[in-house]
DNA sequence: GCCAACGTTGGC
DNA sequence: GCCAACGTTGGC
């Protein structure tokens, strides 16, 4: 099992609104960007992810778990663009910020510190489980 | 609201 | 295939 970050501006489709979608999830449409796809594209069923909201809040506020491979995005004509759907599965007790982040050195080599443009990214399992620390999840 | 960093586009 | 121009993202 792979680890994965997604950001989403909290405006245009927040924590809330994924929790809200329930165990059907949704799809994580718009991204335009190949680098970001391709993360998609190689996403398996059950890989874990965690939920950041940027520009508002700037924080790990949730986790959640992809639900659907990579299919196209039906927010674009272009079959160029592809997106998994992932749905909640748990709130993080205390949200991770990115300041948090910034000020653990075991975390200055992860992608949320290094790449801030890159919507969705790769969590490696050390950090993974640092990040659960931070935030007091257990058992993710 | 600004701007740095990054990605994309298109002319050559 | 290079690179200038432009657009977007996201932290500050």
């Amino acid at each position: 099992m792979n680890y994965w970050l997604f950001k989403s501006e909290p405006d245009t489709w927040s924590w809330d609104q994924q929790v809200a979608k329930g165990e059907i999830g949704e799809e994580w449409g718009g991204v335009r960007n190949y680098q970001a796809r391709n993360f998609m594209r190689s996403m398996e069923i059950g890989d874990r992810g965690f939920f950041y909201h940027s520009n508002i809040g700037k924080e790990v506020v949730g986790v959640v778990e992809v639900c659907a491979k990579a299919h196209p995005d039906s927010t674009s004509e272009d079959p160029r663009w592809e997106c998994v759907d992932i749905r909640a599965l748990a709130k993080v007790p205390v949200p991770v910020t990115l300041e948090m982040c910034k000020q653990d050195h075991r975390l200055s080599e992860m992608v949320l510190v290094t790449n801030s443009r890159l919507s969705v990214q790769p969590v490696t399992p050390a950090q993974w489980a640092v990040i659960c620390e931070l935030g007091g999840l257990e058992g993710y």
